[in-house]
DNA sequence: GGAAATCATACTGAATCTATAGGGATTACC
DNA sequence: GGTAATCCCTATAGATTCAGTATGATTTCC
């Protein structure tokens, strides 16, 4: 299970990038909006920024602003970020590489050898999707195909 | 990362995988064979005979033995039991569904359309993969090609 | 200066993880 | 039957992590 730290992260960005751009969002609006703890958040989105996700505006009219296009943001690095190291063993982490204590044989290990190609598969596939492709996704689903291009009647 | 927990539990089915068919192991030798914490092993193979995958018996003699053959142990179950649910999401597990608590709408929730269809992956995955497949696969590796076919030279 | 926002760090209570402790029950061998 | 070796069962301890709170400093706009 991702933390729900990971899970708060997730939404902040997606209420972020559906916020007007060159507005952005403040602490406030986000936790009313989503219902979030106000002061969790506030570390998270502090973490978010010095990732180089976000950037802030401090003082009365300040608030937080996507710095890159939703379809440059993907999955992989923001669960990292939140979580640490996504993957189920530590020899097979690419950003956290450990030898287990008692390994013999990396080459040989049952335990690795399971979860070397599920993991590297699973691995790619949240590497390879983007903010973007899941907003779209999920507007798609909100509407009934009939009416996606009656917009504008 | 999957647990220390589920990692013992691993390599102890491997190992009694390995032992000699109707003579079994005992904990003394499992643990120093693999250097396991012994009473944290006797835990976990409590664990193991409850859910069915091994029998034990006591007294002088006693030790463990695998109930079923290796290639009808899956690894998903078997990292299930030491671990709880796999899912990354409680809302895309199929053993411990719990709707998330601010959840509005699954089908929409674009953290559930990122997980949905990695996550389905590689459960397949690790549903479909046996102990017997990942002993064989180690062994291959253990041994350079040419020498396969000479087992019995 | 005052109000409202972000920034930074410390702290807390609960849960989880990784064992360890200490007996009790069962069996094989003498 | 006694003894030693094994498995069975529950409780507990220590460390770590998680989720969130508290407190106050800093910055900005009016």
């Amino acid at each position: 299970m991702i933390s729900q730290r990971a899970r708060y992260a997730f939404k902040a960005m997606v209420a972020l990038a559906k916020a007007e751009p060159g507005r952005g969002l403040q602490i406030r609006q986000l936790c009313e909006q989503e219902k979030l703890p106000r002061k969790f958040i506030e570390q998270i989105l502090l973490a978010l920024k010095a990732a180089g996700y976000i950037s802030s505006r401090r003082g009365r009219d300040g608030g937080y602003e996507l710095l890159k296009p939703a379809d440059l943001i993907h999955v992989g690095p923001l669960l990292r970020l939140a979580d640490g190291p996504i993957a189920p063993l530590s020899c097979l982490s690419r950003t956290a590489y450990r030898k287990c204590d008692d390994c013999r044989s990396e080459a040989l290990c049952e335990l690795r050898i399971a979860f070397d190609k599920p993991y590297a598969d699973y691995l790619a596939a949240l590497e390879n999707t983007t903010l973007a492709q899941l907003m779209r996704a999920s507007d798609a689903r909100g509407l009934p195909a009939e009416l996606v291009s009656e917009e504008v009647p």
